[in-house]
DNA sequence: TAATGGGATTTTGTATACAGTCCCCGATCA
DNA sequence: TGATCGGGGACTGTATACAAAATCCCATTA
């Protein structure tokens, strides 16, 4: 092989390999439609098909990628109502943690999830706006993890990724992250407030649906 | 290589070796921490290794296998209280999955779930139980594609599939299939009763979670 | 001009080869 | 006796090879 172009001793290449793919798609640099074929990918890639074909199987699992037999792979086209199908499905997954959470909330994870919201709350001030996007994601990978159900979370993290995913190919700009949204949450789950939690969760999503159809008729 | 034990021309191997794997999974025949070698897999369908690799990430990503990287994959364990987490799981997707079929029942959506409800009908008046089960996975399958929402479709199918195996494994027997229930459902979702039609659903849940507490009671 | 046919090319599917790592087990030593 | 240190087998990770299918291109023909 000629050489590893991305670096990384001990990770599988399959893993490599995937979380590149899978953030190629994420950053809209392979678009929807988009063919994934095999002998390229390994070369720009530096390394064989193997890990590859590893990696396009899981992010077909994950719904990102579709593959169709003895026809290759592609990256998953979004049917065009995905986003409104999406906030159906965030309301109920997203409002069962809130509660879950609020339910099983200890002063330990009640902690971990002011952490996080103090963390984001410096990268905001210092503008440091990438750093807030993966904080989204850790604050309800968070929440998911005080609500102490692992299935729960299995589901939800791939959905959140593809939320992210389907809001930015559709609305074309980046979602809104609200810290006040999410900190009145915290605190809904923090005093253990199951019906409150669950209700802000609710608006939450609602607030970002509201959002993202206005960002369509901005165009 | 040998010969194609498993008969089947065009459908690609990985699949069929997808297919197999799960099925022996969610019967029982591979137990849960069972390793899967992949040399003796690949040897006893009579493929060679790729194809069960790729089938083994398949599996993992919906979670009934699990890989650590350089030891290997071996049939997921199950946390002792993941049945309890599914339960509410399944409240809010299948609840969510009865209203929007509500909402958004046709005329042909309607008369393809009383088609399934009639086959099942006939399976349970013959006897034949092991396409009962099956079609009881037809009928959930049916009631997702009518709800109109593909990735609710995406995240159920799996959800239902580890509901009946988890099942199976904690409770060591059968999930029963009552159709009453689904015909309830369907009902309610034929008539466009969104309400009522998320009630049903979730109360067919909590059947479900009281027989699974009582079958544990018997041991 | 549009449709068709067939061969070259591209790409996937599958098998095989080999290197590196893990793990068990037995021997050695404190 | 119990701990530690190889050594060898078992297994995974990755690369490469080859066969078969799909696609493309262009010449031929109606």
């Amino acid at each position: 092989m000629a050489d590893n172009t991305l670096g990384s001793n001990h990770r599988p290449l399959r893993d490599v390999v995937t979380t590149e793919l899978r953030r190629l798609i994420l950053e809209g640099k392979l678009t929807p439609g988009e063919r994934l074929v095999e002998d390229r990918i390994a070369e720009r890639l530096g390394v064989s098909r193997n890990p590859v074909r590893e990696a396009i199987r899981v992010l077909a699992a994950e719904g990102f990628v579709e593959v169709t037999p003895r026809r290759g792979a592609a990256v998953a086209r979004l049917p065009s109502d995905e986003a409104e199908e999406l906030f159906d499905v965030r309301m109920a997954l997203e409002g069962l943690t809130a509660r879950l959470s609020a339910r099983k909330v200890t002063p330990a994870s009640s902690a971990r999830l002011r952490a996080v919201l103090d963390s984001a709350r410096v990268a905001v001030d210092e503008g440091r706006l990438d750093q807030v996007a993966d904080l989204n994601t850790a604050f309800h990978a968070a929440v998911a993890e005080t609500a102490g159900n692992a299935y729960l979370s299995l589901v939800v993290g791939p959905m959140l990724r593809r939320a992210q995913w389907v809001f930015q190919q559709t609305a074309k700009h980046r979602a809104p992250h609200s810290w006040t949204e999410h900190l009145s949450l915290y605190q809904a789950i923090a005093e253990g407030d199951e019906a409150e939690a669950e209700a802000r969760a609710v608006a939450h999503v609602e607030a970002a649906r509201r959002s993202y159809l206005a960002a369509l008729a901005d165009g």
